[in-house]
DNA sequence: TCATTAAAAGATATTTAGGTCTTTTTATAT
DNA sequence: ATATAAAAAGACCTAAATATCTTTTAATGA
């Protein structure tokens, strides 16, 4: 559903908000270790989200990525859509080139459902929600099996 | 969501249960022009559904595509899982190695109502609800943009 | 029984997503 | 000022999905 390239991005961006703030900034290689993430991948991503004011960074000794006020209120859909584009929620369960309420393909009111459902639950929930969550101990960002 | 094979298939099948039967096989050449699809590519999945018994072929003049009874039975989950495989509907919405209800990543309970809600329809949905949705002209399987 | 037709099978090409490695830029602490 | 640390940027590699082309196999009608 989500490109590799989203949900690394999200994890991480959860990873700073939790572990990270302005004045401890989290490196790159930090992230990778802790989410088993491929480094150089991640930092590509996470270019990117620098790039549209979603994370910040600053180079050199002691810098890193951090989380400012707005990045907390993000919602996930607005990281999803500078990744891999809203297509997913555009597009037809069956790949069909027209399907609308108009022209439905068999799938259509079945499918629709759910697309949307997930498009206003991206929406809705921010970085914020999900940085909430693991700082509470009700969820988890790194793998289990990660040693520590 | 499902992969092209997979949509591409469940088109097909569809296609051939709508225009086809046990005594006027459709051939794949007419499939791919139909529904625009690659042919030869095409050619490969439907090899494989006929491999699983989920649709019936035979070569030689006269020959062609069609479905028997079970095919019509035939639940979207059994092709879904024959072409992709069901690690969509068992594997985490952040692509952790590790997410379950006792070690939930922070999207998990949101994620999981739709991941299950999808499995559900697509073990309830079968084939021929599709293929009665086309003949009764309340869906389209062929694009609009398709001439004739 | 043989030519024809159509699927099956095999080999190869293309595209895209995912990943790695190297070099450059820039902030900062000394 | 300068060495250093860390992100940014660029070039390149790999694997998987998608697509095409060619050859083989097997039905069937003449």
């Amino acid at each position: 559903m989500l490109s590799k390239s989203c949900v690394y991005a999200l994890r991480a961006i959860t990873y700073v908000g939790h572990n990270g703030s302005e004045t401890h900034k989290i490196g790159i290689k930090e992230i990778g270790e802790e989410l088993d993430l491929p480094v150089h991948f991640l930092s590509k991503i996470l270019q990117l989200l620098v790039k549209h004011n979603i994370i910040q960074s600053t180079k050199g000794p002691n810098g890193g990525f951090y989380l400012n006020e707005y990045s907390s209120k993000t919602t996930l859909i607005t990281i999803i859509q500078v990744i891999d584009g809203l297509s997913f929620f555009q597009k037809c369960g069956l790949g069909m080139k027209e399907c609308s309420d108009q022209h439905p393909c068999p799938l259509h009111d079945d499918f629709i459902v759910f697309r949307e459902g997930m498009y206003k639950m991206f929406s809705t929930k921010t970085i914020g929600d999900l940085v909430k969550k693991i700082d509470e101990g009700n969820a988890f960002i790194r793998n289990l099996s990660s040693k520590k």
